[in-house]
DNA sequence: CGAACTTTTGAGTCGAGTCAATCTTGGTGG
DNA sequence: CCACCAAGATTGACTCGACTCAAAAGTTCG
């Protein structure tokens, strides 16, 4: 009995940003607790996708930006012809559908990588409280702002660096995403395929495959399936930076 | 006299938003004519930047946004050891420094590539007036998630397609900026070197210039110097899609 | 417990990079 | 105004990193 209303407590605590443990790292970040009751209101709880399921499809009407509580996202947008590219993962406290802005409709699908819960944000709501709240406006310029700045960083990784430094690259991001969320920056569960990461990172499956391989023959990380763990930090860094490619400087 | 006067006049009706032959396509697009002269009323007026000259460096403290109004500009961001990354060109009309939003400085330096003029946008100053004004607020949103969405355009360029699709899209995605411009999306200039297209696309120079060569004598494109006229755009469009990659779809 | 999917490993190929040499062009100073 | 020089652009020869194809080994889940 006292174990369901602890648990019955957690899941409400869970539900509203004043007790949620993402907070500090989320949109309301800057917002007094009195405007942050403001934002939670507009919040539409969601329930928990499954591994697979979408959150919203390629093409859907725009509607909501929506923040993510526990587990982890894909977006994938497919081409006329039915090549698909994977674009972005998301982690707790990120921000998913900021690019669907712009136009009517999302331009790739949102897919959950495992159990995940997300809040939804409808935007016209969002967009009508930024008015009120400079805080809340500043930090949602910010969060787009940090998404270009994270997007220019991603297409230096692709167009620079080799297979090695791409990969030892996404595992330092990983490593350093996890580390801000307070889970251990060492060891960590992928929640996406190879298949995924290579799709990201522009490389063949195979070739993820091997390097990762390699790595732990190098013993800098130890690879058991989706377990990862860091064993050299200096030495991931130092294969994510070696022989940086000269390329036409302008 | 009439002709220095007519000038005159000239220079000055291009100075304001009012009468800017771009407003449909820059920010203040949705403003009605009495928030327009708000909006120019924060607006300061730079003297023109010549052919190399840097509007601001990697590392300036953020300060304002800049709307192109003449001339063409690049964003080159330079990582810890010498490399050079070019990650965007900006054309008339296209907002310059939303990426420096999010930390203190600008993440990238943004030189002309040819004689250019520029808006300069304070941001406290549009922040605040965008809290008055929706529709300014709206439009500002809407730049930045375009702006992501062609992020993320560039990123499935970088990692899925080869030499020639690449040039194909850059050379048709100009002419597309260009067509909306209202220049000829036929016959364009380029401003840029080969250098920067190379660095820009993911290429060595000579690729580019063998590429280049190659699309002339498929009598896709003539290309004399920095002069461009599309002969088959069908075909060029074909090029930039064709043999589409596969790579593991997620 | 087995079918389907995911991951790993091996062998062979090719697109685009590097290095090198030559040709053009645009800007500068005489 | 023109000649010159440095920077930019082109073309060729060679190399190599990452892809494709192929097959085996491991994992997941109904």
């Amino acid at each position: 009995m006292p174990d369901i209303m602890g648990r019955h407590r957690a899941i409400l605590n869970e539900a509203h940003c004043q007790t949620c443990s993402l907070s500090s790292l989320c949109l309301p970040l800057a917002l007094e607790l009195e405007h942050m009751d403001q934002f939670d209101s507009i919040i539409r709880r969601r329930a928990p996708l499954k591994k697979g399921e979408p959150l919203f499809r390629q093409g859907d009407v725009f509607t909501s930006v929506f923040a993510v509580r526990s587990g982890s996202l894909k977006q994938v947008t497919t081409e006329g012809n039915g090549s698909d590219q994977l674009t972005n993962f998301y982690l707790p406290s990120e921000l998913v559908g900021l690019d669907g802005i712009n136009e009517a409709t999302y331009p790739g699908s949102i897919i959950a990588l495992e159990t995940t819960t997300v809040c939804e944000i409808p935007f016209d709501r969002l967009d009508l409280l930024s008015e009120q709240l400079p805080e809340l406006r500043g930090q949602l310029y910010r969060s787009m702002s940090k998404e270009l700045r994270e997007d220019r960083r991603m297409m230096r990784l692709l167009s620079r660096k080799t297979a090695d430094q791409r990969l030892a690259s996404f595992l330092i991001t990983l490593s350093e995403r996890f580390r801000r969320r307070g889970y251990s920056p060492y060891s960590f569960r992928l929640s996406m395929s190879r298949a995924d990461i290579g799709n990201y990172l522009g490389l063949a499956v195979e070739t993820v495959s091997r390097i990762l391989s390699r790595f732990q023959s190098q013993k800098v990380v130890a690879v058991s399936g989706r377990e990862v763990n860091v064993l050299d930090m200096p030495a991931l860094i130092a294969l994510s930076e070696e022989e940086e490619q000269e390329l036409n400087s302008p």
